[in-house]
DNA sequence: CAAAAAACATACAATCTGTATGTAGATGAT
DNA sequence: ATCATCTACATACAGATTGTATGTTTTTTG
């Protein structure tokens, strides 16, 4: 609420605030849009939250909404976007050397829960995302950011004969489906220790044949 | 639009339509609204589908909708339950005796993809559905209209010793995610014949070993 | 420093949802 | 058979939301 930091920059005196350019400004008011929604997405869900909430929350007007984003699933897509991101890093991160197939699968598999376990995520990449943006968008979206590695693990396992000769995109697909349900189920609280087990049990029948 | 059937009951004569108990004039509107939602629901998604955009395809008025129905999710609940009853008899009826606690499974697992191959059941079971009535409630109405078919094949073929012995609930909810994906993708034109044999792979990986 | 372009802010039109209130047809008691 | 009552609707309305159209204020550019 300063009036001006005086002093630098002689004869230069705006009123307003600092001085930001463009870039700057854009940059900062996407970002408080975008973290705004997403507190409001996963706590009201997507359909429930206004726009004018959302800009309030971020303190700008519909307005700049508008001239940012197309519209509200556009803002949506956004939201989606930096948090499959932020999955993506978080298990690269996460991911370290590993002996066997299976321990690698297995611990990738952690990390995603891990990972999930991000209040909020569930619902904005598992709930409402595939009902708003669609099945395939979010398929595009996590190909974008980063979630192929499931299907190279399964690729390479395969090649190296430790895996059933099985096709490769739709046994990535179902597992993947696996391994979200399981994410899905831990968040609502269900026995984590229970969806662990069973994935590793699933990942193991499936590596110690062939 | 005959103004009266004549002669049966002399004196009784009434102008409009014919006389319809009240039940009956209950269950047409509830039905009429189910089927006109249905349609819309499953060609526009849920949010763009409007009420009065309903009531219009149903020949009522919103006044009769929100008679029957306490709002608009509730009668897509409604829908919803029509359709997962639907899918659930449609199944029940193409069960046959199988030998084999695999073959069970897997013809189990191609009756459900011939079930959510009526087009739009992929749609409003597997996409609006969760995202709208949430997760929860999704898995109550699967258990009501007999969703525990997987579960009860499971529990038969480990306690046979032909499954490995892992959390029933948890192994049958992430199999069951795993047969939605897979219902999913040959809804938007994926190779069924490929999501079939890496279903059938999982189910034999599984089986096999114990 | 003036002109053009971003980056917003404000106002508006079209809808939509849920509710409140009014009316016609069915039901039950007399 | 009739009247009261209840059910099943129909209509009207208030509040809120979305996207757009049109101003206004900073930045940027020449």
């Amino acid at each position: 609420m300063q009036q001006n930091s005086g002093g630098r920059s002689p004869g230069r005196a705006r009123r307003p605030a600092q001085r930001r350019s463009n870039k700057q400004r854009s940059e900062d008011t996407r970002q408080a849009l975008i973290a705004a929604a997403r507190r409001l997405f996963v706590e009201k869900g997507y359909a429930e939250t206004g726009t004018p909430e959302i800009v309030a929350a971020a303190q700008v007007t519909r307005g700049a909404l508008y001239h940012h984003f197309a519209d509200k699933t556009d803002l949506f897509r956004a939201t989606l976007r930096a948090e499959a991101q932020a999955v993506a890093e978080q298990i690269e991160r996460e991911t370290e050397e590993t002996r066997s197939a299976l321990d690698a699968m297995t611990r990738g598999a952690d990390s995603y829960f891990a990972a999930m376990a991000v209040p909020g995520r569930v619902r904005l990449l598992l709930l409402d995302g595939p009902a708003v943006l669609g099945h395939r968008e979010m398929a595009e979206i996590d190909r974008e950011t980063g979630g192929e590695e499931l299907r190279q693990g399964l690729a390479y396992a395969m090649e190296k004969g430790a895996l059933a000769p099985l096709p490769l995109d739709a046994l990535a697909a179902i597992l993947s489906a696996a391994f979200d349900r399981a994410a899905l189920a831990i968040s609502e609280g269900a026995a984590a220790a229970d969806y662990k087990a069973a994935i590793r049990g699933l990942l193991k029948a499936l590596m110690v044949k062939a």
